[in-house]
DNA sequence: CCCACTACCTTGCAATACAAAGTACTGATA
DNA sequence: TATCAGTACTTTGTATTGCAAGGTAGTGGG
């Protein structure tokens, strides 16, 4: 069966956010454990943070993204009072959470490097 | 509702490969772009690449995606005989698919900059 | 004729980011 | 005390997408 290219004719322009996107979509995890670790934290600041660094998230994102993160026991919580408004719930790293992390560190060294060798070129020598 | 630490008390190690698959799929198109940057190319060989660099990928991935990139314009591709076996389908980078790759260069240093970032601190000041 | 190999493709599932809407506490205002 | 604005936490529905597993099909050797 053919395929008329026209089916998805969506410009690069449209692309481009999104493209953006995915590749932050896998370092999330990463940064909110990376921002935990200079000081606990609480959602609206977490986003604030992301934000001013362009790794934009919502709430729809971070709330389900830390829950999944303490109940794997990267996380633990408290709440505190706020000096206007409802508690804050304040996250901090467990010590599984800073192992973690500090895995995290060199996996992502490892998809940089992975990335420079797919760019430059790997001699394949049948299987490893 | 209290939540007991032992509701998914996977070990670090299992996941470990997670963390590391997660941080891979954001870059993969991205990837996939680069090696055919270096000359056209079918499924096989590509997955061999991908392998050979730690960014493990199958079949069932790779031509979903391979399609997805076909109908938004970014690869074409043509049949070529095999010297045995089913013909090969050959894909390589269209003019708006090297766009996209040069922009996805931009987007990748951006990303690394920004993790770079997050992870040494960033001053908030306010809007930006 | 069948089997191994190569190669392409599809289906169903699970994870997860997002948009949008919902719940709830605080303090100011009327 | 009712209401509203502001802050903060949470949930629901949808879309995307990677993967496991299974399916289709051409080539050549026994």
């Amino acid at each position: 069966m053919e395929i008329n290219s026209n089916i998805n004719n969506t410009d690069l322009d449209l692309n481009a956010e999104n493209i953006k996107a995915q590749m932050r979509k896998g370092v999330l995890e990463y940064c909110i454990l990376s921002i935990l670790r200079k000081g606990d934290s609480y959602v609206s600041p977490l986003i604030a943070e992301l934000k001013a660094a362009k790794m934009i998230v919502v709430e729809g994102t971070l709330y389900p993204l830390l829950t999944r993160q303490k109940n794997q026991g990267l996380l633990s919580y408290r709440w505190e009072e706020s000096p206007s408004g409802p508690p804050r719930k304040y996250y901090s790293l467990t010590e599984k959470g800073k192992k973690a992390l500090e895995f995290m560190d060199d996996a992502w060294k490892d998809v940089i490097k992975t990335v420079e060798l797919i760019k430059t070129g790997i001699e394949i020598n049948e299987e490893e």
